[in-house]
RNA sequence: GGGCGAGUGGCGGAAUGGUAUACGCGCGUGGCUUAGGACCACGUCCCGAAAGGGAUGAGAGUUCGAUUCUCUCCUCGCCCACCA
């Protein structure tokens, strides 16, 4: 009898199986079905850890077992290769990141292959191959000619120590998710991908998908989408009431456009003119600017919005020391054919005249904006530029065809006059909107500020933005505490009161967000207490509303409503700090006096007259309302119908103890007590009492929703109702994402060069398709500068360029890209990978996309997996995929932590070396052994237990030994385990398909333990199992341990591998079993067992079940018997 | 603070409306053995001598019957977090 020895056995069958090409996947099969098993590619650290093993071997058990079952399974593997470890390993050792990374390469095929996965090694996919990132590249280059790819200086997450740029995914509680230096803000210009603009359907989509629901709800969470409003609050021009509205050169700019604008600016309470300037068709700037001096009264009190050629006319108003309040140029509102193209928007043409901007700027008391239309003529990075030139803002426009005028009003009219916007999704407040609060990033800040006297505290402003500009998101995050300043000398008016309110500015609130502007009113808890601390007013607009859970279906039933004016009265003790409780007993309601008011009736003569009713006091005094009345929609079992109940909350106090005798009936239905404050709160039952007793002690924010009041045409509305209309009648309906634009710029040597070019004179140019790739060049140095430049920038030769437009001198984009974006695409280049004139043939990719099933790791629930579906989609939109989404299914494993429980790390010293066991006890064990450890797909983790890896070496040592005896296995069928193992072919196949692999091994051990105990039975070990159930039980065994299955299988005389097998099919008919055990209960409570027939029939298995219980059944009386075939009989019975 | 998920032996876990604790580990007793255990057999939720009875975080509900469904509370884990 020969030893289990792993070492051979493994090391031969890997061997062979690779000689024999076993697991080389063709696109097409005869008769098979394609199924495409995806794991999530390794990054190349160097080192095979147990999470791998984890990844790896584990879904592979799925993948033989396909297989076996007649389907044609790609199950590929490559690298993630590109990143920052090898660059920070190229760094300290000196040697080029290249040649660590394929070295790594190398040394975890080696590691991996020792899993003895079935892995078609032939589709490798290496993401820094050039022939790979040609393809990363080219796809990169279709989304920037669509506009998905574009440069913006962007606010980005910087980390000092790798001085690079990080995603917030990258950053973990303000720290460097790598080297947990604390990350800090930095303006850069960077690389971006429109994945926001995806957000609906990246949400919406998941509704098709069979993943797990939690997953969905994770991307729902990050992507973040809500529903709201943006509200414009004009701020109030103290110096200027008069704006002058100079027209351009085209007749529609008079006749269309100005007109419009004159209207919505008198509606603002301006007064306006529109100069009829000369040659409006041919124009002089310097006949029509002496024409507007001469013919309009221009002061430090107008303000002068130029359109088009106007703007011009402005401009050189100012550069002639003409001043004026404000100045603002409407760039082109109208695109289409009319305009020749090759005409430049007015800042354009200003910039071409040469003016003296800082002249202009002294001019002008209040401040320049620029509305720039963002349309194909005028691209919105020119706008851009411009803007900074001029230090002014940049409005952008959206939908410019100037039939469309009537949407983009806002826009321009934010430009024309200026004010706030805000983002709110509580528009049923805004009446109560009493101050608006700004970040401390918000443009119009940095502007005022840029202009003196604007605001009075300019000084404690600037410092005020300065200091939080300095805290870390860390701090921010920590420091719970609101602070703010107040924006003095700057009002703005709610648009729905026509108030005029204070602006503050305060860094809870975020720039990132919304409009980076919020209001503020009395029903929200940061913005109450901030107004607390600053002593700013707040108005109330909402009077809570409760529904009462039993009154939800009398909504539904009956749907109307009897209207109930009704009070609550609190009454205070004549002598202690006590109050009056009281409990309705019928329904066990516990607070106080409630009752309602009867027609003609004082609200507070009812009062008293309930408490007396009550509670026999007499004496009571008047103190005051408790706020706002507390509305209450219920079902009211005493009248048999629903109540809508309206409460006024009021306190009284008695003078004394003086007390009336109560009706037999108050008496019976009420307890009365008197509690202390403390007592009170936790007494109280009912959600209304509970408002109407917490302003008892003082004012309290109602940050919940509820019925308005003082809020115009829309008082009596539910907050519900109000939201859209608010919303809409002052503002727009929008929706807002927590989902920012992905930033896939990295100012990192080891990553994907983005194949742009800079040309001084035609702006961004993408790179010929002929010349892709853009292949890293070869450079010495691989530190970063520090300043935000890539270690590209150092190769000279490299960056400089032809312009592929003008073939003037031009320089190379030196920034690479993200890793996740090599790791966007890469299941797709699988389906063909050697393809040298695509990035995978569409009828390739037929093959196999959409991927069956993606395992891989929670962590990349909110990045990878959103990156690549984003990524697929917008391929789709190009027409360059099929599928509209790459995952059919997503799985996310559990996690192995180390023996003491906690996460393996070479700190703590509990990290398992895979490579070490594997030595030990084999492959086939370890890979066993992670399978059985627990459910594969389960949110949770799992200590690795040296001592349970032995019990799977131990299972697999039996095995062995089984196999090893001839004389254990006979000719013929064993029939007494002939249905067990029916049994087991169904339950290892249902469960490898459910994932649930612990259970089938679990199957498997079962049917060990049983052919042993046959074997002990059939006198010291004779003839235990049939050799046909034998191989069976091989076939089942062959996917868990794949390297001992063929050694037993090959023993037994086979030509032929056990893994070209076909899967065992089972006979349902010899599933069942011929006599059963039932189990008898009495009241649900098992109190015996009973054998019976499989087939028997109710009368018997009844009276099978009598006999066994006959002594727990005598002198009781049976008033239920239910039977349950095949299961149980319970007996119900009275005691 | 918000979202998601989970609580079952000493441990990993099984059972998703029908005999709670399968399977494995650990532990105990015995055997084989000079010895050892990566061997074999038996035992191993709690109370009880037994007959019995009790137990799936706590409490309630639905049901003939609940680990499983519903509600309330407690505890733990993960993710997000001053998000307007």
């Amino acid at each position: 009898m020969s030893k289990y020895d792993h070492k051979v056995i493994e090391h031969k069958w890997q061997r062979q199986w690779e000689k024999d090409k076993l697991y080389k996947t063709p696109d097409k099969k005869a008769g098979a079905e394609n199924f495409y098993l995806l794991t999530e590619f390794p990054y190349p650290s160097g080192n095979l850890h147990v999470g791998h093993w984890y990844a790896f071997s584990v879904p592979d058990i799925l993948a033989r077992m396909l297989r076996m079952q007649g389907k044609n399974v790609l199950y590929p593997i490559g690298f993630d290769a590109f990143g920052l470890p090898a660059e920070n390993a190229a760094i300290k050792n000196k040697i080029n990141p290249r040649t660590w990374t394929e070295k790594n390469i190398t040394y975890m095929k080696k590691q991996i292959r020792s899993m003895g996965a079935s892995f078609d090694w032939s589709r490798e996919v290496v993401t820094c191959d050039p022939v790979y990132y040609k393809w990363t590249q080219w796809q990169f280059l279709q989304f920037f000619k669509k506009g998905l790819a574009y440069q913006k200086e962007t606010p980005v997450n910087w980390c000092p120590s790798c001085k690079t740029v990080l995603a917030n995914e990258q950053v973990i509680e303000g720290r460097c998710e790598r080297c947990e230096t604390e990350v800090v803000q930095k303006q850069m210009l960077q690389w971006n991908l429109r994945i926001t603009d995806y957000a609906d359907r990246l949400i919406d989509d998941l509704k098709k998908l069979d993943w797990p629901e939690p997953i969905k709800e994770a991307q729902r969470a990050w992507i973040g989408r809500s529903e709201g409003a943006e509200i414009d609050f004009p701020l109030v021009e103290k110096d200027v009431k008069r704006i002058v509205l100079l027209h351009g050169r085209e007749a529609s700019s008079k006749s269309l456009f100005l007109p419009w604008l004159k209207k919505k600016l008198e509606e603002r309470g301006y007064t306006v003119e529109v100069p009829d300037m000369p040659n409006p068709n041919n124009p002089n700037d310097d006949e029509q600017t002496e024409y507007v001096r001469k013919h309009c009264k221009l002061d430090a009190h107008t303000a002068v919005v130029g359109h088009s050629f106007g703007g011009i006319v402005a401009l050189r108003l100012l550069e002639r020391g003409v001043k004026l309040g404000r100045v603002t140029l409407v760039g082109t509102p109208y695109s289409g054919n009319w305009l020749d193209s090759k005409k430049r928007p007015t800042v354009r043409v200003a910039l071409k005249k040469g003016f003296d901007f800082k002249t202009i700027r002294k001019s002008c008391d209040g401040f320049v904006a620029l509305y720039d239309t963002g349309d194909k003529i005028v691209p919105m990075s020119d706008g851009e530029a411009y803007a900074k030139k001029l230090s002014c803002p940049l409005i952008k426009g959206k939908g410019t065809e100037w039939h469309f005028l009537g949407k983009q009003e806002p826009d321009v009219l934010r430009a024309a006059a200026p004010s706030i916007t805000v983002f709110t999704t509580r528009a049923d407040t805004l009446f109560g909107g009493t101050y608006l609060v700004l970040a401390p990033e918000h443009p119009w800040i940095t502007l005022a500020l840029q202009h003196r006297g604007l605001l009075k505290n300019e000084v404690e402003i600037g410092r005020y933005i300065a200091i939080s500009r300095k805290k870390t998101e860390r701090e921010r995050q920590e420091s719970k505490d609101k602070t703010g300043v107040e924006l003095k000398g700057m009002k703005a008016i709610n648009p729905a009161t026509g108030k005029e309110i204070p602006l503050w500015v305060a860094d809870f609130v975020i720039g990132s967000y919304g409009t980076g502007a919020v209001f503020a009113d009395a029903h929200d808890e940061r913005d109450w207490e901030f107004a607390m601390k600053y002593n700013i007013p707040l108005k109330e607009t909402l009077e809570p509303l409760v529904i009462r859970s039993s009154g939800l279906d009398a909504v539904r039933k009956e749907g109307s409503f009897f209207d109930r004016p009704a009070i609550l009265a609190f009454v205070q003790h004549w002598s202690e700090e006590k109050y009056l409780a009281v409990r309705y007993k019928p329904t066990d309601t516990r607070g106080c006096v409630s009752g309602g008011v009867n027609a003609g009736e004082d609200i507070i003569e009812a009062a008293k007259r309930e408490v007396c009713e009550e509670t026999g006091y007499v004496n009571t005094e008047f103190v005051r309302k408790l706020g706002t009345p507390i509305h209450g929609k219920y079902y009211s079992d005493v009248r048999k119908m629903n109540i809508f109940a309206h409460f006024t909350p009021l306190l009284f106090k008695l003078t004394d103890g003086s007390r009336q005798e109560i009706s037999q009936k108050e008496r019976e239905d009420h307890d009365v007590m008197w509690l202390s404050k403390k007592e009170m709160g936790d007494y109280i039952n009912r959600e209304d009492m509970h408002i109407a007793w917490s302003r008892v002690g003082g004012d309290v924010c109602y940050a919940w929703k509820g019925i308005l009041f003082d809020s115009g045409e829309f008082n009596g509305l539910t907050s519900d109702e109000a939201i859209p209309k608010i919303g809409a009648k002052y503002g727009r309906l929008v929706k807002q994402y927590h989902l920012r634009d992905w930033i896939v710029s990295r100012q990192r040597y080891w990553g994907v060069p983005i194949p742009i070019v800079h040309c001084p004179k035609c702006g961004l140019q993408p790179v010929g398709d002929k010349n892709l790739p853009i292949k890293l060049p070869e450079i010495k140095d691989y530190l970063p500068d520090g300043r935000g430049k890539s270690p590209l920038a150092k190769a000279k030769k490299w960056v400089s360029v032809k312009c592929p437009k003008c073939k003037g001198k031009a320089e190379r984009e030196t920034d690479t890209l993200d890793t996740f974006v090599d790791s966007s695409w890469y299941f797709l280049r699988y389906t063909d990978p050697k393809n040298s004139k695509q990035f995978a043939a569409n009828s390739k990719q037929k093959n196999w996309m959409p991927i069956n099933l993606y395992s891989g790791g929670a962590e990349h629930t909110t990045m990878h997996v959103l990156y690549s579906r984003f990524w697929h989609k917008a391929l789709f939109d190009l027409g360059l995929v099929r599928d509209k989404e790459p995952y059919t299914r997503r799985m996310n494993r559990s996690l192995i932590l180390g023996a003491d429980g906690q996460k393996m790390s070479k700190s703590r010293g509990n990290v398992i070396d895979p490579d070490e066991v594997v030595e030990r006890l084999g492959a086939d064990t370890v890979r066993m052994y992670l399978a059985f450890i627990g459910p594969y797909n389960e949110v949770s983790s799992y200590p690795w237990n040296p001592d349970g890896v032995v019990g799977i070496r131990r299972f697999l040592e039996r095995v062995w030994r089984l196999g090893q005896r001839p004389s254990n296995i006979m000719d013929v069928r064993h029939p007494y385990i002939e249905s067990l193992l029916q049994k087991t072919i169904k339950k290892v196949g249902e469960d490898i398909v459910a994932q649930k692999f612990n259970t089938a091994i679990s199957a498997l051990m079962i049917f060990l333990n049983s052919v042993e105990k046959e074997a002990l039975r059939q006198a010291q070990g004779k003839q235990a199992i049939g050799k046909g159930q034998w191989e069976i039980f091989l076939k089942l065994l062959a996917p868990f341990a794949p390297h001992i299955a063929e050694e037993l299988w090959d023993g037994l005389g086979h030509e032929i591998s056990i893994h070209k097998e076909k899967w065992p099919a089972y006979d349902p008919a010899k599933l069942k079993d011929e006599i059963v055990t039932i189990a008898v209960q009495i009241n649900g409570k098992t109190r015996g067992e009973a054998e019976v027939p499989a087939d028997a029939d109710k009368s018997i298995l009844e009276k099978a079940a009598r006999e066994a219980v006959t002594s727990r059944l005598e002198g009781k009386q049976i008033v239920r018997t239910i039977v349950v075939p095949g299961r149980l009989v319970n007996f119900v019975i009275v005691e």
